[in-house]
RNA sequence: CGGGGCGUGGCGCAGUCCGGUAGCGCACCUGCUUUGGGAGCAGGGAGUCGUAGGUUCGAAUCCUAUCGCCCCGACCA
């Protein structure tokens, strides 16, 4: 059960002495300063760090540790379904990206250019991949003859680079690490169906693994992906009660297989363009991690994906006690370290009080203290991250109860979570009453006549976007509560990242 | 690009108004005492004051230029 839950072997991140940060500070709280809470607990948690270049950052072991959680998941998920890993160059021919007209306009503004190579001016401008669309669809050009060469289902593991005016650490930063499947299909259903698991993908994966509970729905015109008929997305609602888009999955249509002769030659004969998808999640999943289930003392992780899942914090005062301890930290370590990913602090230039701090900050989801006491009692304590709830458990017990108190643990913070959002998120129809409360976060499911204009008034007015049109709620006609002409649905709109 | 603020040991800051050869807290190193919620004492190491010019007997401090960073307004996963 567990070894499904984790999904293999733990990793063994080790406790280097140096690992753990040489300041002992706090972290701002939320409700003060929500951006510099965020900041803050980012950079103490040591997940990372502003780069010496504006707009870049340097991701930390312990950050690292914790996307190639998220990543090792999602990856299996991405080939369970039938998607294989590849790799095309970071390097795009300035010309590629001309080739599709809503695609251009969209990345243009925010492109890094190569000009130089060699010491000399080259002859063409290559800039640095903002997504791979352009590359990977003129390859698959040469790949496809005939319909018998599709479906192409690949994903790739890569950085991109997006030139970026106001950067976050892993909100928005120039280069950040992401994944991108890309599909060429034979024809429109086929392409449609394959946008959509990926977007169920993607909010199994959220839900499941993140336990962050997302919104999954339709974007609206205006936030479409540059070069995509339809763009679809899973939306989550961060500790601010701000929006934060998750992943995003597209519709290309025949757009780009028409700019890069995406052809093959179908069973009557007839040469067609094909249907292409494409779909990520980045890095930003780690922000957004860090802001739905973080709190005043720091980061709090879901087991799933935390580099420690447990850590044992002996206490002890003289020689003798200590030996007693560890001796007892041993034994469980030994008993748990195939099923969990555990450490034990044993580093002896912290007193306890320093390290159950310390790890609150890294947000490990169970501690377990060790004292002379317990020894002598024959017991253990855990201490859950998320409420610093104490339970005693016999020490003969303590390991094989790791994996269902990690699973609660997983559970209850999705619930949490879920909870956070609903008690966040309302109906509304009076468009006064929608100005005077959006800019203090949540969303809010209103009726919209679906037309840019009235999306851009309501920016215009409030700042605040439309985040989706759902699939799932909102249900039933109305009047669109700006304009009060007919609507179909409700639409998810927020203050968003 | 427009408005506001800041560059001084690893981090956070004082000193700048009123020039006199650099200081505090944390962190770090050594030793002793400590360890159930961020230990105490003693000793120690560490800074061309963002950079470049200028004024002056003397500049972190005054003048000029320049670079960089952070916060607020126009793009994005």
């Amino acid at each position: 059960m567990l070894t499904r839950l984790l999904g293999g072997a733990p990793l063994a991140l080790p406790l280097h002495p140096r690992y753990t940060p040489s300041m002992a500070q706090k972290v701002t709280p939320m409700g003060e300063d929500f951006s510099r809470w965020y900041t803050d607990v980012v950079k103490m948690a040591q997940l990372a760090e502003h780069a010496p270049v504006k707009g870049c950052m340097v991701i930390r072991p312990y950050g690292f540790a914790l996307w190639e959680n998220m990543r090792d998941r999602l990856d299996r998920m991405i080939k369970a379904t039938g998607h294989e890993n590849a790799y095309f160059p970071m390097l795009i021919p300035e010309s590629f990206l001309q080739k599709e007209a809503d695609h251009v306009e969209g990345f243009a503004p925010e492109c890094a250019v190569v000009t130089h190579g060699g010491g000399k001016k080259l002859e063409e401008n290559l800039v640095l991949r903002p997504t791979s669309e352009t590359i990977i669809y003129h390859m698959y050009a040469k790949w496809v003859m005939s319909y018998r060469d599709l479906p192409i289902l690949i994903n790739q593991w890569a950085n991109v680079f997006r030139w970026e005016m106001r950067p976050r650490l892993f909100l928005r930063t120039m280069e950040f690490l992401w994944q991108e499947g890309h599909t060429a299909h034979r024809n429109e259903e086929e392409a449609e169906e394959e946008t959509r698991l990926a977007l169920n993908m993607y909010r199994e994966f959220a839900e499941g693994t993140l336990a962050m509970p997302v919104i999954v729905g339709e974007k609206s015109e205006t936030e479409r992906f540059a070069g995509a008929v339809r763009t679809y997305c899973i939306e989550a609602m961060m500790r601010d009660g701000r929006a934060l888009q998750a992943g995003t999955s597209h519709m290309l249509g025949q757009n780009f297989a028409k700019a890069f002769d995406l052809s093959f030659q179908d069973q009557d004969g007839e040469n067609r363009f094909a249907w292409n998808t494409s779909w990520g999640v980045s890095t930003r999943l780690v922000g957004a991690v860090v802001m739905t289930h973080g709190d005043d003392n720091g980061l709090i992780l879901p087991p799933k994906i935390a580099p420690h899942q447990v850590v044992i914090v002996p206490i002890y005062r003289s020689d003798d006690e200590r030996a007693g301890v560890l001796e007892l930290a041993g034994r469980i370590m030994k008993e748990a370290g195939e099923t969990v990913r555990i450490r034990l602090d044993d580093r002896d230039q912290y007193k306890p009080g320093w390290k159950f701090a310390e790890w609150e900050q890294k947000g490990v989801p169970l501690r377990i203290e060790i004292g002379p006491k317990d020894v002598e009692k024959g017991h253990v304590v855990f201490t859950r991250r998320l409420d610093r709830e104490k339970e005693f458990v016999p020490a003969g017990e303590a390991a094989a109860l790791l994996p269902k108190r990690l699973d609660e643990i997983q559970k209850t913070l999705f619930d949490r979570a879920l909870a956070f959002r609903d008690d966040h998120m309302k109906e509304i129809d009076d468009y006064e009453q929608f100005k005077a409360e959006v800019g203090d976060g949540g969303f809010f499911l209103a009726h919209w006549d679906g037309t840019v204009e009235t999306e851009a008034k309501i920016k215009e007015d409030t700042k605040a976007t439309i985040r989706c049109i759902p699939w799932e709620l909102g249900e039933g006609e109305g009047k669109c509560m700006v304009t009060g002409k007919r609507s179909k649905q409700r639409v998810v709109i927020a203050r968003a990242y």
